[in-house]
DNA sequence: AGAGGTACCTGGCAGC
DNA sequence: TGCTGCCAGGTACCTC
């Protein structure tokens, strides 16, 4: 599932195909994502030059003449280039036909996927008026995370998945960042001393420059025939390893359900 | 304001 | 084999 590393690699992976390029035009065929996307998008964006990708949180954002794609991949979106026009399938839900023959196409089965338009600055759009910081940026900071967590009696891991706190740390990266700053994930937020504070900020911030690294690796496969841009299996030390050992200790990992996920961690080295 | 729960959707898998 | 039923997950939004 298209996690920020994710978002940021297809970013990157983009960028050079898209930048500079008009949408000569474009096709929706199923409207009923997330949000329905905009009845005259297709007619919106013809003509229109891509100017800019940027991303916020997990929202790509495509700078074009006139305004903003905002498109999130939700649970099983798919966002990728073909060197020519194919025939679309079930879930491919919605074309883009480039100038130069490239098609860049959004696929998404679950349908928690969004394709908005916005012709204001897409940072004021509502969906991301309210967001919290980046964590790569140096706004997320251990002195931030101290302060904002004071009194606040909310797990650490649904506090560190909240997107007003942090953004773009969905159920697999807190785990494996819980994990790797040895802190339990039932931990009441207010609890974690500032020393702990310290820790978890540098390990969100190692385990999503990992996974942006690895990503792009993967990066040559970025346009294919397949439409698979080829998501990195990245090393995963607990999430999906429920009763297997701990890599570090051995002990057999917990599972447990957290707000509705699944949320493995290591009862001995998380405390 | 904070905390907790719900809904959306469908492929994949376990169980019968 | 074929059916049913549950689970996974991001996040806006609802209720208490």
């Amino acid at each position: 599932m298209p996690e920020l590393p994710e978002i940021e690699t297809i970013r990157r992976g983009l960028t050079p195909h898209l930048v500079g390029h008009t949408i000569k035009r474009a096709a929706v065929y199923q409207h009923a994502l997330r949000w329905p996307i905009p009845a005259t998008l297709a007619k919106t964006l013809a003509g229109q030059t891509i100017r800019s990708l940027r991303r916020r949180a997990k929202y790509l954002l495509i700078d074009l003449d006139q305004g903003t794609l905002i498109i999130h991949l939700g649970m099983s979106g798919r966002l990728y280039l073909l060197k020519h026009a194919s025939k679309h399938g079930t879930h491919d839900h919605c074309e883009f036909f480039l100038e130069d023959d490239h098609v860049l196409r959004f696929t998404d089965p679950r349908r928690f996927g969004a394709i908005l338009w916005t012709t204001a600055a897409a940072n004021e759009h509502p969906l991301l008026a309210s967001l919290g910081p980046e964590p790569l940026e140096k706004n997320f900071s251990a002195d931030y995370l101290w302060r904002i967590t004071r009194k606040r009696t909310v797990a650490i891991k649904l506090f560190i998945m909240t997107n007003q706190h942090v953004v773009g740390i969905g159920n697999i990266y807190a785990a494996e960042s819980l994990f790797a700053a040895g802190i339990s994930p039932l931990k009441p937020a207010g609890e974690l001393t500032h020393s702990q504070c310290t820790h978890l900020v540098a390990a969100i911030r190692n385990v999503l420059r990992a996974a942006i690294r690895a990503g792009g690796t993967t990066l040559k496969d970025f346009v294919n025939g397949d439409g698979k841009p080829g998501y990195f299996s990245q090393q995963l030390h607990v999430y999906g390893r429920a009763a297997q050992p701990c890599i570090r200790c051995h002990t057999l990992l917990t599972s447990i359900a957290m707000g509705q996920r699944s949320t493995v961690y290591c009862a001995h080295c998380q405390k």
